[in-house]
RNA sequence: GGGGCCGUAGGGUAGCUUGGCAUCCUACCACCCUGGGGCGGUGGCGACCCGAGUUCAAAUCUCGGCGGCCCCA
C-alpha cells in the first residue's frame, strides 16, 4: 500500500485494486469485473444469506431481468422515484419494440404481477421469498466501487401478509436477521427510520441500517420497507379471507447489496490493506513455509498442517519464487485473518508461529495444540474486530444542538428534531448535510433544534455516501 | 446540478509548450542464486483510449466520442 488510510478516498481506491477483489478496468462507468478472490468473499456472504433466510422460512427464487414498461408504470410514486435512473431496452434487433422494457432497478414491479397469480387465499400467506441478482441503475453522479454502482449485486427479500400488523412483525423479524448478519460481517450500525422525503419510492415508511465510514460519512448498508397495501392495490394482489371477503395483502421488503463489502473494506482495513472478518474471509488461515536447509521436510510439515486445518478455509502458499517477507505483505494486503509460519526453528522446537492480521501480534504455539488454538484465535479475531469497529463508529457520532457546528465538521451528529418536515428541511439547509433518519434505538428528552418544541426523538445528520 | 483536471506496456511515469526512432520504475517470462518482513544478478516480452481533421510527418495541434479522477452544491 502506498496511501495511508488517513486519505480515505484514495486509500479505498488503492486497496480495492490491489487486493484483487474486482477489476475496475471494464470500460463502462459503474460496472466492474468480480475477480475470484472478491467473488469468493461475496459468495460467502450470499451463502450466509441463503442459510439464515431459509432458517426463517424464506424461499429463494429468481425473476427475469427485464420488466415490461406496462408493469413498471403501475405504482405512481415508484415510477417517479426510478424513471430517471433506469436503463431502457427499446429495440429488438433493428425494430423498435411496441412495449419497451426496463432493466430491473429493483424487482417489485417484476414480482408483484406474479404475486397476484400466486396468492388466492389466506392459506397462501405469508409468502416469503428472496432472490440474489444484479440490478441496474443509471447513476449520473460519481460512481465508487461497491458503494455506488450502475450494476449492483443485490439481495432482496419480499413478503406478503394478511394484515398490516403481520407485516410489522415481519420487519421486526428482518431486523433480528439483520443483527445476525451484522455479527457475521463484524459491522457496527444504527437503525433509523428514514424521513418521509427520503423513503423508498412507493413505501409507507423505510428503515435503514446505517454505518459510519472512517471519512465520517454514513453508509446505508441494509433497508427495510413497509409497503402496506401501496403495491398490492395497483398490482391486484388480493386474497380470500376466512370470512369470505377479499382484501389486498400487506407487503414488506428487505434489501442489501455489495455495499456490505464496501463497508467491510472501509471499516476494518488499515494501512497495510484489507482485514476480513474470519466468518466470511475466503481464506481464513494462510500457511507460509519458511524454507531453510531442509526444504522437503518443511514442505511436508506444511502440508500436514494444511490437512490438520481442513475444517477451516486454509491455503498453503508454496510459491517458490517469492520470499517469506513478500508473502507476508501479500496476504496482509488481502486481509487473511490468521497466518501460520512453519520453519526450521519451529520444526526443532516442535511448534508453529501464528500471526493475527488485525493486531499483528505473533504467538508461538505447541504443534499438538495447533487446531484448537487456530479455532480460538479466529473466534477471538472476529470478536475483537466487531468491538473495535463498534468503538470507532461510536467515536464518530457526536451529539449537539448547534447546527453551525454540524455544518463545519465531518462526522455524524445526533440532534433533537420534532419530526416536522419544515424543521427537517431547515436542518438540512443550514447544515448543508442530510438527515439520514430518526434513531429507533435511542431517545432522550430535549428540544427540537429548529422550533424548540419538546421532543425525545434524535435525528442523525451527516453527509451520506 | 455546476466547475476543473486527466487518458502513453498489466500498474506507475517521462516526453506534449516548440510535431521528427517513446524514457524510466515496477510487474511479467527464462536462467542462475535464494528463503524467519517487500533478496540479488543476466537476458527478454510489452504502450501513445477511439474516430475524424491539419501536416511531408501527430503521443504532441484542432474537433467529436468513450473512459477516469477531483472540487463545490
Amino acid at each position: 500500500m502506498e496511501v495511508d488510510k488517513e486519505n480515505f478516498s484514495e486509500w479505498y481506491n488503492e486497496i480495492v485494486e490491489k487486493a484483487g477483489l474486482v477489476d475496475k478496468r471494464y470500460s463502462i462507468k459503474g460496472m466492474h469485473v468480480w475477480l475470484p478472490y472478491g467473488w469468493n468473499l461475496m459468495r460467502n456472504i450470499d451463502n450466509y444469506f441463503r442459510e439464515i433466510f431459509s432458517q426463517y422460512g424464506h424461499s429463494e427464487v429468481n425473476f427475469p431481468l427485464l420488466i415490461p414498461e406496462t408493469e413498471f408504470r403501475k405504482e405512481a410514486e415508484h415510477i417517479r422515484g426510478f424513471e430517471n435512473e433506469v436503463y431502457w431496452v427499446t429495440k429488438g434487433g433493428g425494430d423498435e419494440l411496441d412495449v419497451k422494457m426496463v432493466l430491473r432497478p429493483t424487482s417489485e414491479t417484476a414480482m408483484y404481477p406474479m404475486f397476484s397469480l400466486w396468492i388466492r387465499t389466506h392459506a397462501d400467506l405469508p409468502l416469503k421469498i428472496f432472490q440474489i441478482v444484479d440490478i441496474f441503475r443509471y447513476e449520473t453522479k460519481q460512481t465508487r466501487t461497491f458503494i455506488r454502482m450502475r450494476q449492483v449485486h443485490f439481495f432482496e427479500a419480499h413478503t406478503a401478509h394478511e394484515t398490516y400488523e403481520d407485516a410489522e412483525n415481519q420487519i421486526k423479524e428482518d431486523i433480528e436477521i439483520w443483527k445476525k448478519i451484522a455479527d457475521k460481517l463484524a459491522l457496527p450500525y444504527r437503525i433509523v427510520k428514514k424521513t418521509d422525503w427520503d423513503k423508498f419510492p412507493g413505501a409507507v415508511y423505510s428503515i435503514g441500517a446505517e454505518t459510519v465510514m472512517p471519512s465520517g460519512r454514513s453508509l446505508q448498508i441494509a433497508t427495510f420497507h413497509q409497503y402496506g397495501q401501496k403495491f398490492s392495490k395497483p398490482y391486484g394482489i388480493e386474497y380470500l379471507k376466512e370470512d369470505g371477503t377479499h382484501d389486498y395483502v400487506h407487503q414488506t421488503t428487505f434489501g442489501m447489496s455489495e455495499r456490505l463489502i464496501g463497508a467491510i473494506i472501509g471499516i476494518h482495513g488499515d494501512d497495510r490493506g484489507l482485514i476480513l472478518p474470519p466468518e466470511i474471509a475466503p481464506i481464513q488461515v494462510v500457511i507460509v513455509p519458511i524454507i531453510g536447509e531442509d526444504k522437503e521436510k518443511i514442505l511436508d510439515e506444511a502440508r500436514k498442517i494444511k490437512d490438520e486445518l481442513k475444517d477451516f478455509r486454509v491455503h498453503l502458499d508454496h510459491r517458490d519464487n517469492y520470499t517469506p517477507g513478500y508473502k507476508f505483505y501479500d496476504w496482509e494486503l488481502k486481509g487473511v485473518p490468521l497466518r501460520v509460519e512453519i520453519g526450521p526453528r519451529d520444526l526443532k522446537k516442535n511448534q508453529v508461529v501464528l500471526v493475527r492480521r488485525d493486531t499483528g501480534k505473533k504467538f508461538s504455539v505447541p504443534r499438538d495444540k495447533l487446531h484448537e488454538r487456530v479455532m480460538d484465535m479466529l473466534e477471538r479475531i472476529q470478536r475483537d474486530m466487531t468491538e473495535k469497529a463498534r468503538n470507532e463508529m461510536e467515536g464518530r457520532i457526536k451529539y449537539t444542538d448547534d447546527l453551525e457546528e454540524i455544518k463545519n465538521n465531518t462526522g455524524v451528529f445526533g440532534v433533537h428534531w420534532c419530526g416536522n418536515d419544515e424543521c427537517g428541511h431547515k436542518i438540512e439547509n443550514i447544515t448543508e448535510k442530510r438527515i439520514i433518519g430518526i434513531s429507533l434505538e435511542e431517545e432522550s428528552l430535549g428540544k427540537c433544534v429548529v422550533c424548540g418544541k419538546s421532543t425525545n426523538k434524535i435525528a442523525y445528520v451527516t453527509r451520506p455516501y
